[in-house]
DNA sequence: TATTTTAGCGTAAAATACACGCATAGTATG
DNA sequence: CATACTATGCGTGTATTTTACGCTAAAATA
């Protein structure tokens, strides 16, 4: 008998401005689903790999150009299409969505960023696939520094700070979490103040390329 | 234009006896890659999952039932099968190997424990999988309790920390392994000894099921 | 009976995590 | 221009955890 299964990518890809954690969505263009929200992805090509697939598909219906995109999960229930048996696989990225202007094409009628606290009915099983993104994300920032995809090049101390409580949910003494990501020397201080307001203006720092990815890739495992 | 791409599963089993670890790796009966090593595997059906498909495709290969094989990753390289276009889903389980008799049929035409540190050629990319399951062997002894799949029911502290020692690599204190594990209550210390040579004959141990499951669901990271 | 072998307990020192006080450098206000 | 206010950033003591390692116990073997 021949297999007659299709192979799609999907693409989670979460953002973070001022304490808020958002997810990219696409308003489906077609059937099924058509008019509902749901995670950019589509159909891999007869030539191109996985990660060249879901690196297409977001350009191609969300604008978004992004480097990296981690492999999530492979989703593969027999009727989680109703079409078809499609299985997909999904993809993991973090990016900072000021760093790009998002526009709706092809398959995508609109394209929107979603607070993950407040996310609208999805189509297929993407409340599944986002849900088990979510849990990565939280996971990974106990095991990875995040931040250098999230925050803008040069950043106060307090940006890093939010975005961690916004992550962990919960509030995290500030000068012990200074001293460990310090001491883990992944960030130069520059000689820039800078001040929002009111209160004693912060110095900005900025990741060191270098080491924050040599970090990463030991993996090195920091309790919050 | 029509999608074409295949989709198949692969399952890397790895077993644990006095202080070998192996994994299970079949001869290869067909083309491509006829009578070379491979990791068992093969085609989803239409209508199954893909956690069936591989349960499936390992017991009909090689004669080993598993209940609990989890995602490793999907390889979905152009070229990675020469044949044509096949995308792979493969999974990663732990079993005693002293717990079921091996035998080969459908397309394998023999069936081996492999020890790691001597492996043949094989087929595929098979090499990369299996170079990442180790990998992801390695890792997970270090935030999860492992064990319980790769040991006898009951059985001498001593075997636990060989275990782990040939998993990691290196030596470790026993006296302070025997402290973290013991306080991770997972273990229930039986009235019974066992002697196996010379010097003072060992209590005897068994994993008490619910504590341990409970323990792996919180995902508790331990350094050793 | 002496020796060898493996099991298993305890304790001190070092490292790390945790809690929290307070000076500092700006802005806002009367 | 003094005073209050706000957020930054440094330091220090204490609890907890990790690490190192000495030593006794129980059995097989010589």
């Amino acid at each position: 008998m021949q297999q007659s299964i299709q192979l799609s990518v999907d693409a989670v890809v979460f953002g973070y401005e001022s304490g808020v954690i958002s997810v990219l969505l696409i308003k489906r263009k077609y059937d099924p689903f058509k008019g509902k929200w749901a995670i950019p992805g589509g159909f891999v090509l007869n030539n191109e790999s996985l990660e060249e697939a879901v690196a297409r598909e977001l350009r191609e219906e969300t604008g978004i150009e992004i480097n990296y995109l981690e492999q999530l999960y492979t989703f593969g229930e027999p009727k989680r299409d109703p079409r078809s048996r499609v299985v997909s696989v999904a993809y993991f990225g973090l990016i900072k969505p000021s760093a790009f202007k998002i526009f709706a094409s092809t398959d995508a009628e609109e394209v929107q960023w979603f607070n993950i606290e407040t996310l609208p009915e999805l189509s297929f099983d993407h409340s599944e696939i986002l849900r088990i993104a979510i849990a990565r994300l939280q996971a990974k920032i106990t095991y990875e520094p995040i931040g250098f995809e999230l925050l803008d090049v040069k950043f106060p101390f307090s940006d890093l700070e939010k975005l961690y409580t916004t992550l962990l949910g919960r509030p995290i003494d500030r000068r012990n979490f200074r001293k460990k990501i310090l001491s883990l020397n992944v960030l130069d201080e520059l000689d820039e103040k800078f001040s929002k307001g009111s209160g004693r203006p912060a110095n900005l720092f900025k990741f060191n390329n270098k080491r924050y990815f040599k970090l990463k890739e030991e993996g090195i495992i920091f309790d919050i």
